[in-house]
DNA sequence: GTTGCCGATGAAATCGATTTCAATATAAAA
DNA sequence: TTTTATATTGAAATCGATTTCATCGGCAAC
């Protein structure tokens, strides 16, 4: 069946285009009588307003960008459904673009902005410049970030206060009794992972502890960075009882060097991860680690940007800061 | 920055609108001297072609709808990526779309092809029915289904040979010496699962083995699914030796429940999933699953859905058959 | 019976690019 | 030098809907 106009339809029910027009959009200066033909004809039809019609005329492509680097990470996964769920809510459709993690790729994404294929954009943890990025908004281009925090006027960030996150494990670990514990980084150019490394820091200031350079490795966030991480540490300076890793899938790397090793968890080295994945609860033992309700982080994130882009000036702050909690499972437990 | 457009680059150029739509589309009927003043505008006026613009009057989105009922789930996750980088490859983007499990969100997201939101949309175990399916297909829009099968000249298709899947693990199984062997289903409207029993009968009667329906039964695809009707075949007739899950995450659910049962796997218990999940690797004993090629289904289907909206007439089959192969793990190991 | 006003409708401009077709300019041929 | 063919360019139509502005009609007020 070949698509009709709305040309179509005004001929049918004898009416103009703008007749249907304001029928399609509810306008109120319709006759009840002229409203029911224009119906009828919209039905007879089976007319559907094309949508690029619309878009040009409006300026509006009710469509959000989501640029992640990884789609199959449950990580992004759940912030995205977060996205999605709520732009969904509000009538946008959400264009899902994966970098591959190459930061090139993002930059190219920008121009979905640019071209107006998207109304806003959404960074998941991007790679590109605090300075890239501002200059993007202050092009008055709508943009929001995720697991990451900019400060400017018009880019809402959401995110976590990693810094406590690490103060929080390592008080968690000292309270367990551990003294010398390293500590795992992520990716050297994600926030999250440097600010979990500062809180570590200060956790063990705050203890009276010293900060040893040498119990400090980094890697990508991946499982096999984890697991090279890890032994490259017990390789050089057997002293230490726990792992933090900054992010779970390198503990996972851990429990995977420590199995080779013949090295115990709990019992000779305690671990903990952040994000608490589902894989967590599925290895023995569990592994402690620390939830980010990314869900919520996604979704508060796009009501806010959809906020802005419809132009509700100053209805809060544009950083949000969510709440993480320590979840303690098998892997760290008391004594060791 | 304000944007500007074509007319603003023409006159900045000192040529026509056309003119520069010629240089920007690389037609070779342009000096290369006007062609230099043309760029020369463009760079200066940092002007980037206004999609909606050339989207309503190319009528083509380059857009891609992609409908899956849970985004965190790998197994959607997976074939995404598949689907994402194909299309990124052949110039399109993707929409994404959650169905939430919901047919009515399904059937609303129909709705994404015909105001020409997209150009395709691509449906992955849907739970539309055939009718619905087809009658779209057959007013010339276009769509493409993964890990399902429609027979219709028009309605690429990718999946694997569930029948096969399900002959094959009950072979496994019955070489590893069980002659009792449960199967839990997934959801009723799923193809896959419908075809895995077959696979499992046919299995079964080539054995020369009785089908025991007592053996079966069946949930949604969920861990707590798999899980529950364990519990209950357990409950029914506890005369079996091993049990077929029509996913892994059934499988997970049997873990737990003969975890809980004190049923040892694989000695006094073998299980077998399909999907061959990461998790499946991370379980104690790993879990035997069959893995599909679920990246490689989503970019061969997106490829000849590229095709077929560009035009491309009988390039090949429309049902694409993907060969998936046993994983055999702790699970499933000899004698039992 | 005019005049004035308001509500419903339509004609036409608009959004931003592409593309057809006609009109140039240029080069080649006579 | 004039004619013809060809290579570039521009004017205008087009894609499909929205929206402004003008118009028409009816009704109330004078």
């Amino acid at each position: 069946m070949k698509d009709s106009k709305i040309i179509d339809v005004a001929q049918k029910a004898k009416v103009s285009p703008a007749t249907v027009s304001r029928v399609l959009n509810g306008s109120s200066l319709v006759t009840e009588k002229t409203q029911k033909k224009v119906l009828q004809a919209i039905q007879e039809l089976n007319y559907t307003p094309n949508a690029m019609g619309k878009q040009l005329r409006s300026r509006r492509t009710m469509t959000l960008g989501v640029v992640v680097r990884d789609i199959r990470v449950s990580y992004n996964a759940e912030i995205i459904k977060g996205i999605e769920n709520m732009a969904n809510t509000l009538g946008y459709k959400i264009l899902i673009c994966d970098s591959q993690n190459e930061k090139e790729k993002e930059v190219e994404l920008l121009s979905l902005l640019q071209n107006r294929t998207v109304d806003g954009l959404i960074l998941v943890t991007p790679q590109l410049s605090d300075e890239e990025i501002t200059s993007f908004a202050d092009d008055e281009y709508t943009i929001g970030l995720i697991g990451r925090r900019i400060e400017h006027p018009d880019i809402p960030c959401s995110f976590t206060d990693n810094r406590r996150i690490g103060r929080e494990v390592v008080e968690h670990l000292l309270e367990a009794g551990h003294r010398r514990m390293a500590f795992l980084c992520g990716f050297a150019d994600a926030t999250d992972s440097i600010e979990r490394l500062e809180g570590y820091k200060e956790g063990l200031a705050e203890a009276g502890l010293p900060f040893l350079p040498e119990l400090i490795d980094n890697g990508n966030f991946s499982e096999d960075a984890g697991y090279e991480a890890f032994k490259r540490i017990w390789a050089g300076s057997g002293e230490f009882t726990a792992v933090f890793a900054a992010n779970d899938e390198m503990a996972l790397g851990v429990y995977k060097a420590c199995a080779e090793l013949g090295i115990s968890i709990p019992e000779r080295m305690a671990v903990v991860g952040v994000d608490n994945i589902r894989i967590t609860n599925y290895v023995e033992p569990k592994l402690s680690s620390v939830e980010q309700p990314l869900y919520e982080m996604g979704a508060a994130l796009t009501e806010k940007l959809i906020g802005q882009i419809k132009g509700d000036e100053g209805t809060g702050p544009q950083l949000m800061q969510i709440r993480s909690t320590l979840v303690i499972k098998g892997s760290s437990g008391k004594g060791g």
